[in-house]
DNA sequence: GCCAACGTTGGC
DNA sequence: GCCAACGTTGGC
């Protein structure tokens, strides 16, 4: 689903309590994250699924990733009625090149975007698209607070059963850094990814290709150096 | 445009 | 809590 269309969104985090609303018994946001984890476990078993749900305060002695990969779309495709078209260039023309990574409607990939700290990198990954791959590096620098975009009848990704007074959708603000030396194609990171898999290396277990619907996705500091070094590298 | 993979929903 | 049906993602 990546992201909607992009605003300067720097409305004050609305800080609500996160806590206890003593509701329903409708599940809360994280709750059923918990569960598709869960789920997602038994029926994969696939490892370097990240710290999982819950609490956004990384409990110490659990591995925090720092580099992230997010996916967009950088040709027009509409959702809702609603172009949902943003590339990097996009990013790269708005107002000090910044804005809000809204629209994100996954859990996992939400709870990815929770756990982003102030001047980590990401990349731009374009998807969807002619020639997809990765276009170039943002940077975080605003944590995750509400997607006001979800409450929106008018978005492309609106969604109606999240409530104001419990909100589902949270997003980042982010600021392009820098194009990448040159575009990496995503057939090119699959040689590697696939190459790697079978006599080790960096790549093997890319979230790009072991979770390839993720739109935020985590990377460790191995795969992020391996996969930058490739802009000096010569196509393959 | 096709369709595989996989996340979500809802009946039981 | 299982699981079939359905919906979405995103490469090709």
């Amino acid at each position: 689903m990546l992201r909607g269309i992009c605003r300067i969104c720097d409305m004050p985090p609305k800080k609500r309590a996160r806590g206890r609303p003593a509701k329903s018994a409708e599940a809360t946001p994280d709750q059923v994250t918990e569960e598709t984890e869960i789920r997602r476990k038994k029926t994969q078993k696939s490892k370097s699924a990240g710290k999982e749900g819950a609490d956004r305060d990384a409990p110490v002695g659990k591995a925090a990733y720092c580099h992230w990969l997010m996916k967009s779309e950088p040709e027009s495709r509409f959702e809702n009625g609603v172009d949902v078209k943003f590339g990097i260039e996009d990013l790269k023309a708005l107002p000090n090149q910044t804005g809000c990574w809204d629209g994100v409607r996954n859990y996992q990939a939400r709870n990815f975007m929770r756990d982003m700290k102030v001047q980590q990198l990401a990349f731009f990954y374009h998807s969807n698209c002619k020639e997809p791959g990765i276009a170039g590096l943002m940077k975080i620098i605003k944590e995750a607070y509400v997607d006001h975009t979800q409450f929106d009848r008018s978005d492309a990704h609106y969604d109606a059963s999240s409530k104001p007074e419990n909100p589902k959708w949270y997003m980042v603000d982010v600021r392009f850094e820098r194009m990448t030396k040159r575009f990496l194609p995503l057939a090119e990171l699959k040689k590697y990814h696939l190459q790697h898999k079978a006599e080790g290396g960096a790549l093997g277990s890319l979230a790009l290709f072991t979770r390839a619907r993720l739109s935020v996705q985590p990377l460790s500091a191995e795969e992020f150096d391996f996969v930058l070094s490739l802009e000096d590298r010569d196509p393959i």
